[in-house]
DNA sequence: CGCCTTTGACCGGCGC
DNA sequence: GCGCCGGTCAAAGGCG
């Protein structure tokens, strides 16, 4: 199953107005050399007129970006809604295909993601099945170096293995992992290659963990090897975490930043997604030295 | 010594 | 009821 990899990870192009952007770059570059390199007396700490000038455009360029950012999260809802208007039939194709068995089942809800509630038949068939199975099922994709036979996934959270499998419909074996950083903790993983690409590790997890991420410098590891979001099974790539949004409530996706109810691994995940992609990094850093200067500015005055 | 992985055995669900 | 299969257990051994 899932024999449609897509690859949804967001490819951002910021750049606003190409003629102006290695114009930009070149500012920036020179701008950012100057704050750093603090030994060497730059012109512009002679020009505070030239440093505020700097301040405003990079002000304004940290509003455009935020409003790109607005729009291109938009764009990407719009296109998650496509996806799940046409998955749904083909998944349905895919789980009667093969035999009606738990774990399958259970495969199967993963392709509807979080929301199996939607398609579950009245009858209570199989995805009455995958609902009743976990509640709280995300899958993932990492890629990883096929010649490493090692079915580890760095996410920043400490995993004790307790058993491995082949199973019938893949080669390559399952791992079975349990969160060992809280014994209340009853998250558990499972990771194994893809059938179809030996170079991608399917992760697949179960249940909330009721603790804090042990440590973020692994997580980061995670991310440089590049974690895929399941977005295209399903999993609403929404920073909110409330993950049984219907369908329809999908298609009204807006960019919903509630820090208080997020859910710090969906973020870890999200975030991979977007550090990614290096001119979304670089603009982001850029935004974000734009902010440190307004609140310093702010500070001073 | 504590924690981890490995691995064969076991269990339970499901289809026939 | 039997066999298949995925998931889990638990003993043994490795490692720092």
């Amino acid at each position: 199953m899932d024999s449609t990899f897509v690859d949804t990870s967001l490819t951002i192009d910021l750049n606003v107005n190409p003629s102006q952007h290695s114009d930009e770059i070149a500012k920036r570059q020179s701008f950012q050399s100057d704050f750093v390199n603090e030994s060497k007396p730059s012109v512009k700490e002679e020009q505070p007129d030239v440093l505020m000038e700097e301040l405003n455009r990079m002000r304004m360029e940290n509003k455009q970006l935020t409003k790109m950012l607005l729009i291109v999260w938009e764009k990407y809802s719009s296109l998650q809604s496509h996806v799940l208007e046409l998955t749904p039939k083909a998944s349905e194709d895919v789980c009667s295909e093969s035999r009606k068995r738990k774990a399958e089942g259970e495969d199967c809800g993963n392709v509807l993601g979080t929301n199996a509630n939607i398609y579950s038949n009245s009858d209570g068939g199989l995805f009455k099945r995958a609902r009743e199975i976990k509640t709280s099922v995300k899958r993932f994709y990492v890629r990883a170096d096929p010649s490493d036979a090692s079915l580890v996934v760095k996410d920043g959270y400490q995993w004790r293995k307790y058993g491995q499998k082949v199973t019938k419909d893949n080669p390559s074996p399952r791992a079975y992992y349990r969160c060992s950083f809280s014994p209340s903790c009853s998250v558990k993983r499972k990771v194994q290659r893809s059938a179809e690409d030996p170079t991608v590790l399917v992760a697949t997890y179960e249940g909330v963990h009721n603790h804090l991420q042990p440590s973020r410098a692994d997580a980061s590891l995670g991310l440089i090897q590049g974690v895929i979001p399941a977005t295209a099974t399903g999993s609403v790539p929404t920073i909110d975490s409330r993950e049984n949004r219907s369908c329809g409530d999908a298609r009204k996706l807006v960019p919903e930043i509630e820090v208080p109810a997020v859910n710090p691994f969906l973020v870890e995940q999200m975030v991979s997604s977007l550090t990614r992609n290096s001119s979304f990094t670089a603009a982001l850093a850029a935004a974000i030295s734009g902010r440190i200067l307004d609140y310093d500015l702010m500070e001073t005055l």
